[in-house]
DNA sequence: AGCATATATCCGCATATATCGATATAGTTT
DNA sequence: AAACTATATCGATATATGCGGATATATGCT
């Protein structure tokens, strides 16, 4: 049984808000979410894994690639959150920025230079 | 302008969602708040600050006692938010303890011994 | 099998937070 | 004015959290 406050602590990080707007754009693997923020990989990978423990999102391995998305149709709490958010926090400039950037971001470019890719 | 995980700060604590539950119920003062969670009254003003400081609470003063209420028509996020409490952990023991609590709980014998009441 | 790569975990450090006791502040009562 | 009372703030301490670097794990490629 999840404890309420487990989600909100995954909440309360300026940066794991970060990564769940850059996935209400789509999917990202970790190699892209780390780029995106700037962060060490580790450090991304923690957060990451706190969200997938709060119920926030869901992690799909897909080789050697892990594609994280927001949960979806979770326990009521995760939902509600997870919808409010959507509507929250729209217009802060890092958000929007991070956004952009998601959108643009391309896995083969950052993980596999060697590819031909994008 | 309130950053988003200010809010979630503020949530993310057991004892200030325990706070917000007893709210639900009726106003209170810090003294009968401080009774029921049974912690020292400088936490608890503390957390009561927190909460003030992330607009989910609002503080009416009273002579001595200062109110405390769910803060009403704040902005989308904190309505939203106290919106959603309203309807998670209801089934949490501890939560409904504390509500009950708050319910039977009388400033007077708490804060004034000598005073006739309740 | 051996190597390369994407992600997860462990460790140590710096900072943030929760709590309590002591004290300060503001309002009440006598 | 002086004593009393409810709340807020300060200082100290223990615990929790965020971060990077190093390492472990798992999958893919040759």
């Amino acid at each position: 049984m999840r404890k309420i406050e487990q989600v909100f602590k995954a909440l309360a990080d300026r940066n794991r808000i970060r990564i769940l707007k850059m996935l209400e754009v789509k999917p990202l693997c970790v190699c892209e979410i780390t780029r995106i923020l700037g962060f060490s990989q580790s450090s991304v990978s923690r957060h990451l894994g706190i969200l997938r423990d709060a119920g926030l999102v869901r992690d799909d391995k897909d080789g050697l690639w892990v594609n994280y998305s927001l949960a979806a149709g979770g326990d009521d709490i995760t939902a509600d959150l997870l919808a409010g958010l959507r509507r929250w926090g729209n217009d802060d400039p890092r958000f929007v920025l991070d956004r952009e950037e998601a959108r643009r971001v391309c896995r083969e470019e950052i993980c596999r230079p060697k590819a031909a890719c994008c």
